[in-house]
DNA sequence: CGTTAAAAAATCCTATAGGAAAACTTAGTC
DNA sequence: GACTAAGTTTTCCTATAGGATTTTTTAACG
């Protein structure tokens, strides 16, 4: 390409501003999913779902094809897509025994290199889990593991390792959680008497009611972090992963025995 | 946009078709980047793309949907997709530092819960490993590459755990690395007096005229397996990565020399 | 009554043309 | 030479028709 200007002017980065529509679509369809408004398991009809977010065909296929990269649909052959099944209880597992393999890891060197930047940024993350307690129903749920899913990209990203950080945003953990809990919630509503059951594992999970558990467990995480203290970074994260575990495993395995 | 009906008189019967066009279609355009056929950075029309396969865009607009989601192909909103630049030195040694998190897990693991059919699984691939053996030049490389995606693949696999197995998957280490040896290859066909390096290179990676070092490396990795050695299995694989890390790492240097 | 086979319907997949919006290029004016 | 304005190209999206495959329905037969 000829001249651009003269090389040593500012490059004024205009962005597009503009999303794309396809974009748009992946980003609604997760939400349904994320909210069973596309039940685990239900059949996806592209023309049914053209036809309710009234655009065509074409970004609704694209935003599917993602999603089947990420998991969250699956695809069969001239028979069409469908939202995945809830996690098993061995895949639950499967994945919390993943992330114990990266993420111990990526608090350590993120507690190795973290700068001003990325200790603003871990002050801000545990100020709105603050803001988030503050909410009630739902909305405090939903809202808590929004919480969850950035703390964990966070440090993910202040690892400096980009192949971590990407591979723990595809496990798109805190929406298999949000399923789990939200399914477990629609069982209540069916009309067994799981009432305790949904309020026992919110309860059990944040601790809004007692302790504040998982939010004080990330504040162990951040600080450790913000110390530069890489061991315990390490260890904190480790031991956060295992007790989250023991924390959602009743919902998982309630989720199998139906 | 003229009719191109009859490009080649062939009967529209495209012949008893069990996979979707889709699929070939993105298998297609990953061999093409595989192949360098699509040089990294360079611009992807969808239109051209679709016209050179002899297909239509839809399929190749889902193509290229999930080849992002992989990260082979990024998309910058309402200018076109490109394929990804070649790994940086940085972006290589955190690929290899990520697969230094999961695969010597992967591996205890897999000496762990191995059974026979897994064996058997093994000491096949190990012997199409020695058939590889035998082809000479850039086939005998691909060939070789192939086989090390295959055994990796097949021992996540074989630990049971599928997040484990699905991020190995996704990392598509192999493909970078074959890139890699492309693009010195290529640099080497440009003129610069590179042919040692690139026979340096091949020769280091596999070692096939001295000891075929990757490949004796891998028969240790497998019987360790075979054998049901967790701990000789996590050793063995973790120095296995490590000097393949350090083996492909000049490669990783002279493209950022450039 | 149960099983099998053919026909019909539903659904998915592909092909093609064309329009709208943005980005890029070119030309004209100060 | 710098800035603005129109034209061109590119890219994204829409729409619709038709082919291919699976599922369902219907009918015949043992």
């Amino acid at each position: 390409m000829p001249n651009k200007k003269s090389a040593s002017a500012r490059p004024v980065k205009r962005t597009p501003r503009r999303s794309v529509l396809s974009d748009d679509i992946y980003e609604m369809i997760k939400a349904m999913i994320f909210e069973h408004e596309i039940a685990p398991g239900t059949k996806v009809n592209i023309d049914a779902l053209a036809v309710q977010l009234d655009v065509s065909q074409t970004p609704v296929r694209e935003a599917l094809a993602r999603l089947e990269s990420d998991g969250l649909i699956a695809k069969e052959p001239l028979k069409g897509y469908k939202a995945t099944a809830l996690l098993s209880l061995k895949e639950f597992n499967d994945l919390f025994q993943f992330r114990l393999l990266i993420e111990p890891w990526a608090a350590e060197q993120a507690a190795k290199l973290v700068d001003n930047t990325g200790k603003t940024a871990l002050k801000a993350e545990m100020q709105s889990a603050k803001t988030a307690l503050k909410i009630s129903g739902d909305d405090q749920f939903q809202a808590l593991t929004e919480h969850d899913a950035r703390f964990h990209a966070l440090i993910a990203s202040i690892s400096g390792n980009q192949s971590v950080a990407d591979s723990y945003e595809r496990t798109h953990c805190h929406l298999h959680l949000f399923r789990l809990y939200m399914a477990n919630k629609l069982h209540l509503i069916e009309g067994e008497s799981r009432a305790k059951f949904v309020q026992d594992l919110f309860e059990e999970y944040y601790q809004v009611g007692s302790g504040q558990l998982a939010i004080k467990e990330h504040d162990v995480i951040a600080k450790a972090i913000i110390d530069q203290n890489s061991k315990a970074a390490r260890t904190a994260m480790h031991s956060h992963i295992e007790s989250s575990l023991k924390r959602f495993a009743p919902a998982a395995q309630a989720i199998n025995k139906k």
